[in-house]
DNA sequence: ATGGCGCGCGCAGCGCGA
């Protein structure tokens, strides 16, 4: 089973380079971030037509997450129970035997601010439900942009960055949190080369020059951790025109 | 010195992302 995240950058725009990718990358289960779509408009028919089933929790201009799969998703689940909350920021279904969590952290602005602390507290109660969620479901996975590079090798440039959202300690201490569930950093169960990155600003040539992060993530309960057999980040789709900022990240398990 | 780029919205230029 091949399970995949992504950050889109709005499903509108990448719909045709998503469309291009699910056959050459063949994901059993595509989670993705900022559709930026209300469900209303979401593109159902094509992606139906390519093969794939979907689930969408999603809102206009901002946030929208989609869960896509071969196999049609069950026990949906929007949102984190009991967090009131506008934002679309998590789904959940059951695919298979698997709970696949789809999640798009906020980015938190800048440390101390309003979206700083309402995104400690989103984690807080993401890592409460996840808690109860790994009781009911031995194979779970958490695939999504969860803004936060776990560790100075996930940064470009650790002294520039040091402090700053995205890598604050705070922000790594949930990122702890989660793992200290029993979750795994899909990625980090395998040898890597160095300064593999999910994220590149716009700005820059960011991505020629390689100034990314890695904060996109693939999360994995023990059950599943220890059937993982590949975990890598393909950036090809960085390299098109018109990309997302972000590459998607792409787990198999057996 | 605080923008740069790309997106949505909507038709100008701003808010937002990371």
């Amino acid at each position: 089973m091949k399970l995949a995240t992504w950050n889109v950058n709005s499903l509108k725009i990448r719909l045709p380079q998503l469309l291009e990718w699910l056959p050459v990358e063949q994901p059993d289960v595509v989670c993705l971030q900022e559709t930026k779509t209300e469900n209303a408009g979401f593109p159902e028919v094509e992606l139906q037509a390519a093969g794939y089933a979907a689930l969408y929790s999603g809102q206009k201009t901002y946030n929208g997450v989609a869960i896509l799969s071969r196999q049609a998703g069950a026990q949906p689940q929007a949102g984190i129970p009991g967090f009131a909350d506008e934002q679309k920021r998590v789904l959940a279904a059951t695919v298979g035997e698997v709970r696949v969590v789809c999640i798009y952290a906020p980015n938190g602005q800048a440390v101390d601010s309003d979206k700083y602390r309402y995104k400690l507290a989103w984690y807080e109660a993401l890592t409460a439900w996840l808690k109860e969620e790994l009781v009911c479901w031995p194979k779970l996975a958490v695939l999504g942009d969860f803004n936060i590079a776990p560790e100075d090798r996930d940064v470009c440039d650790p002294v520039a960055w040091a402090g700053q959202v995205l890598v604050s300690e705070p922000e790594r201490a949930a990122f702890k949190q989660l793992q200290a569930l029993g979750l795994a950093d899909g990625f980090r169960l395998f040898e890597q080369a160095p300064k593999l990155y999910s994220w590149w600003d716009y700005r820059q040539l960011a991505f020629q020059k390689n100034q990314g992060l890695r904060i996109d993530h693939i999360l994995l309960s023990p059950a599943l951790a220890s059937r993982a057999k590949a975990c890598r980040i393909d950036k090809i789709a960085r390299k098109r025109e018109r990309p997302s900022d972000h590459a998607p990240v792409v787990v198999e398990v057996t």
